[in-house]
RNA sequence: GCCGGGAUCGGCUAGUGGUUAGGCUGGCGGCCUGUGGAGCCGCCGAGGUGGGUUCGAAUCCCACUCCCGGCCCCA
């Protein structure tokens, strides 16, 4: 047995279907909003992704050293490549630069469920469009994608921006803040008042208590509680972000399929974000299928001029997993030859149909008897008698699979017969 | 990295130390000339890998690999 390679997989079809589906209407979403494609390459320095994507991640890559000696990495995600690019590239081009990706991406866990050490993720990264309109049009994007796909989500929504102006206000290091988002996020509460209170009085740690425990989906009454927190412990400049989180959710008309939560205990492993980061969910899965925030200065840290940057991700391999509809395909038809003698004149009839944009296959083998049941068995909607009458008259008998009815036509006029009869 | 549960024809499975490793489904061919889902017949096809115990291992033991699920983290 030829054995695979632990968490990647081998997609085949039905899966590889709706795998290419979400990937499709992706495309045609974030194309739509002015996002064009960029392929950026699998191997990078594994130093790109060691400072600034966090501890979490860089402990789970993949890094080897080539045969000259060099440090790479296979990439876990590929924000750090397009900044890079954006560096290299496009550091003079007019902003916005908008750009989105498809891209396999490999990090070293555990497999389980909805992870694999191989996934795809289908993102974009929009370069130089600064709060809120990065936000309104990122998040837009993500609602209008979810809902093309019919898929229900929950969009939850954190601030980073809050946590870094308290946490710099008691000149706590980057590094530590670091750790103290890590323990947020996983809801350490011990870890997190121990790092903490090395820094700030008692009495900060019970507003970090209060902060965290904001969540929910009413979000002008959670704005208000926060700012009541805030004034209660004299942090009142900090209001300010507060509003900004409530006009830019008041300024979101997401479909009625979405809806946001509000979490302030909510942080993000990656530790580029400076603003507004969110993660997506779907009620059919455990797991976020994407996720965001801003990076107003990861370019800045690599070296570029100071540049607001926004993106988000969905997760191609998740998404699929949501969909709990069969993706539709064009109906098929089989083109069967009754006699060898006739293949030429199938193969024939399968270019002009092919021209027509209509999907077709070609029986070189099977007996009409074999090949009607080989239609059953696949699901081929229309089997396609191609005989005598073809070649005199340029006329076909077409079966209609389902209905068990057949007629006599000429070949011009199959689309008529097979139009709106999608099979899944 | 840790913790559970698994692995027999392509798919589902039977088999608890001696079986030509059985069945169902599938694929291919036939009964059957240009008309399908049935039936019958034939063929194809298997114990993850490596060790060990034994006269003898799919079966017992060990290790590894991979799968499923959980911790943790995320896409």
């Amino acid at each position: 047995m030829l054995r695979k390679v632990k968490g990647v997989r081998d997609i085949l079809p039905p899966e590889s279907i709706k795998f290419t589906y979400v990937i499709e209407k992706f495309r045609k979403i974030v194309s739509r909003f002015g996002y064009e494609e960029i392929i950026t390459p699998t191997l990078e320095y594994f130093e790109l992704f060691e400072k600034k994507s966090g501890v979490e991640i860089s402990k789970t890559m993949y890094v080897f050293k080539d045969k000259k000696g060099l440090i790479l990495a296979l990439r876990p995600e590929v924000t750090p490549s397009i900044a890079r690019i954006y560096i290299n590239y496009l550091k003079s081009s007019p902003l916005p630069v908008r750009l989105f990706y498809v891209a396999n991406c490999f990090r070293y866990e555990e497999p389980q469920r909805a992870r694999y050490r191989e996934f795809w993720q289908a993102g974009v990264e929009c370069i130089g469009l600064k709060e809120p309109y990065g936000e309104l049009e990122t998040l837009t994007m993500v609602d209008t994608l979810m809902n093309e796909l019919k898929i229900p989500v929950s969009i939850r929504i954190g601030d980073m921006a809050i946590w870094r102006s308290i946490f710099d206000y008691y000149l706590i290091p980057d590094e530590k803040q670091q750790l103290l988002f890590t323990a947020l996020d996983k809801g350490d509460n011990e870890t997190f008042t121990n790092l903490v209170q090395e820094y700030v009085p008692p009495k900060a740690i019970n507003m970090f208590q209060r902060l965290m425990q904001i969540k929910g989906s009413n979000v002008s009454s959670l704005c208000a509680e926060c700012r009541r927190i805030l004034s209660d412990y004299g942090f009142s400049e900090i209001e300010g972000r507060i509003d900004f989180i409530e006009e830019l959710s008041l300024s979101l008309k997401l479909s009625r399929n979405s809806r946001i939560i509000l979490d302030m205990g909510f942080a993000r492993g990656l530790a580029y974000y400076t603003g507004i980061i969110f993660e997506v969910y779907s009620s059919n899965l455990d797991v976020a299928i994407g996720g965001g925030g801003r990076y107003d200065s990861l370019i800045e840290v690599f070296g570029g001029p100071p540049t607001p940057a926004i993106g988000f991700a969905i997760g191609v391999d998740r998404v699929s997993m949501a969909l709990n509809y069969d993706v539709k395909t064009s109906p098929r038809i089989l083109l069967v030859p009754v006699k060898p003698e006739y293949i030429s004149a199938a193969l024939n009839a399968q270019v002009i149909l092919a021209r027509k944009g209509m999907c077709t296959e070609l029986e070189y083998k099977r007996d009409l008897r074999k090949a009607l049941k080989y239609a059953n068995n696949r699901d081929i909607p229309f089997v396609a008698i191609i005989g005598s009458e073809f070649v005199s008259e340029g006329k076909v008998t077409i079966k209609d699979m389902m209905r068990r009815t057949q007629h006599v036509i000429s070949l011009e006029k199959i689309a008529d017969i097979v139009a709106g009869q999608g099979s899944s």
